[in-house]
DNA sequence: CTACTGACTTAAA
DNA sequence: GTTTAAGCCAGTA
């Protein structure tokens, strides 16, 4: 596994309950601006049963998957068991964003 | 080697 | 609201 998925998937695993993040936030957190297709990319490699890829979602909001997907049954239910609320298809970002503060990025990622 | 594919994003029309 | 188009880059064929 290459070293931008080990980072990106440590800066997902930061996530806490109840707060998403857009793929984009993660790679610009990640360090690697404009390489949001290579978060999607590194979720789906990842085994790793105990990371929080649910809290993951895109820029609009939504979630990633196409609403007959299985996964995006799941991804709805562990949100919500979060209590992340959903307006329609939408969660509300202005409230449920994740804003790691900087001590947060820099002594968990070694920044 | 080239070509295509994404659990994406942004800007522009 | 919508649809395009370009950008991104590790996999895959």
């Amino acid at each position: 596994m290459s070293e931008s998925y080990k980072k990106i998937l440590s800066v997902v695993s930061l996530i806490p309950a109840s707060y998403v993040a857009s793929y984009g936030q993660i790679a610009d957190l990640a360090g690697m601006p404009n390489c949001s297709r290579m978060v999607s990319k590194a979720l789906k490699s990842s085994n790793n049963k105990s990371l929080p890829w649910h809290r993951v979602v895109n820029s609009q909001g939504k979630i990633a998957f196409k609403p007959g997907d299985p996964l995006f049954v799941l991804q709805l239910n562990l949100l919500q068991e979060e209590g992340v609320e959903f307006k329609g298809k939408k969660i509300n970002l202005d409230k449920h964003r994740w804003q790691p503060s900087l001590d947060t990025l820099l002594y968990k990622l070694n920044y």
